[in-house]
DNA sequence: TATTGACCTAAAGTTAGGTTTAGGGTTTAT
DNA sequence: ATAAACCCTAAACCTAACTTTAGGTCAATA
């Protein structure tokens, strides 16, 4: 079973010059073509699959080729593999531990403007933050400030 | 107390010629000048660690300034604003969905070439792998490529 | 007094990750 | 047999977010 360019655009919801420029940098190798037409296999479909699951944590087209590579490349690479995920799953662990940071700032910032639009003006709370928020919310905002 | 751009600089790790590309940009209006030399006011300082902390959630540097500008708006702009970090909150709860998810995957992958190390090959497992693959990997691998 | 170190601007350059355009080839329904 | 719906390439174009470059001001230090 092969699928079309046009078939792979559908499923995985890339655009088709999309698929075509991830075919020129090389990060799909070896697809097989009939007349110049490309035909996917599964074992392509299974490359674009971890493209789009590497690309979401904001993997960079260059290092997911360069471990698509690997894969071409055989056993000597498993190890080499191997550490690419760790890495990669410390970086991901990472980023959301930043989200979630930045996310209690977000928070933070939902609660003052709810109270802003109760009160009609900023200029209270301004004045007057330290009676309006609640304690929770002061911790976290002092600990923004000190890094 | 103001801050020259060299200490904004040290102290958000930000490259002067990046807040100087901010400032010419439009996210951080009014500020101070003497003889032409910025000088960052507490206030200043305040919206540079918002900026930072939007940045960490990626929202766009021309979103950040639609809400610097709704700030100095003022008042009228407060039921916006509320909208702009519940919507921003809700984008940042995705994106560590999206993360989350996708490090199920990563997980997955280290467990692969674990095996794969130990055995010194892949090929038994791509062979085999339905009697490798724990129980809780083959869910979320199937899972993966239902969608 | 000369040089070092911080600051300034305007404008050009860079990089990643695409998208668009122009021109052309098959296959398939009407 | 012709138009619609696919597919193809090469090359130009685009955007965001910076960075670099070139040229200049000013204050303090050796």
């Amino acid at each position: 079973m092969t699928y079309t360019i046009g078939e792979i655009s559908k499923r995985f919801n890339i655009s088709i010059s999309t698929i075509r420029y991830y075919d020129k940098e090389g990060l799909l190798p070896d697809i097989k073509r009939e007349n110049g037409i490309r035909k996917f296999s599964e074992q392509d479909v299974e490359t674009i699959f971890i493209i789009e699951c590497l690309k979401k944590t904001n993997v960079e087209l260059k290092d997911i080729k360069r471990f698509i590579m690997m894969v071409k490349q055989g056993d000597s690479t498993i190890d080499e593999r191997l550490n690419f995920f760790k890495e990669q799953k410390e970086k991901t662990l990472n980023q959301i531990k930043v989200l979630k940071k930045a996310l209690q700032m977000l928070e933070y910032k939902e609660w003052y403007y709810t109270k802003a639009k109760e009160l009609g003006s900023t200029i209270e709370l301004e004045n007057n933050i330290d009676s309006y928020r609640p304690k929770e919310i002061k911790e976290l905002y002092e600990l923004a400030h000190k890094q």
